[in-house]
DNA sequence: ATAATCTACAACCTTATGGTTGTAGATTAT
DNA sequence: ATAATCTACAACCATAAGGTTGTAGATTAT
């Protein structure tokens, strides 16, 4: 997943009307017309919607007959979500490594619950 | 998390330069002026930066001295990640309720793989 | 065949976005 | 005291975003 479409996927769900569109179409094709019907704008916008929900990646349109379904692809969201968890991951990891530094430190302790709070402590050196 | 603050999150996230921004600060806190010597504009750029994630409750300021430190909100991060999962659950449902569909239409057989291809399967009905 | 429906797309308008430069206020260092 | 650093913020500019209307092409229904 390169930058520019991180930008795409983020921008994409950056907006109620398509992440509403998403929501829909994870779970039921729907054609676009179909779509259009429950929001309070016109057809063109909501084609120019699931356009920037089809470049980034988030929805797939296919011709039916006349009509053209829209489904979401879940496995970019899921990609989505994974980017934001590594986020977390970092956090994590920071907070392993403040423990880790502790559990140096104060190894005599193995009782002490984890806590870890944002600014840093104050090291109590064994004599 | 209402509508709109899910848009200034996303919204935030939706550039690389806000991204790397959220990125360092999860580990460490930075001021704005150490932040805007790494990226390739001006200094009131990477400052609108700071302020759109700042709204986004993704990034806090505070001041140390003349210089303001930049450090990330984790809490905000995970409840992002928490609406793109709950999307990600909604795929999974629709899984669930297919299988149970199957599962009512064909308990004779419990060995069955859970495969749920996209269409809709044509149900063979028991004599 | 004709009408109705669904889609595609262009042209246009308004506002938001992302960048710039410049000026001024606090705070720290010399 | 003066200079250097960090920040805040205004003004400006180009372009992108999100909406509109209008026209035309396919496909289905009557």
């Amino acid at each position: 997943m390169t930058p520019a479409e991180i930008d795409d996927a983020f921008h994409a769900l950056a907006d109620p009307t398509r992440r509403d569109i998403v929501r829909r179409t994870m779970t039921a094709q729907i054609s676009v017309s179909a779509l259009a019907r429950d929001y309070p704008m016109s057809f063109a916008a909501v084609q120019k919607h699931v356009a920037v929900l089809e470049r980034a990646h988030l929805v797939q349109k296919h011709r039916h007959g006349r009509e053209q379904l829209v489904r979401a692809i879940p496995a970019t969201i899921r990609r989505t979500t994974a980017l934001l968890d590594q986020l977390e991951s970092l956090w994590r990891d920071r907070i392993d490594r403040m423990d880790a530094v502790l559990a140096d430190d104060d190894a005599a302790d193995p009782a002490r619950p984890s806590l870890t709070p944002h600014h840093p402590i104050p090291t109590r050196r064994k004599p």
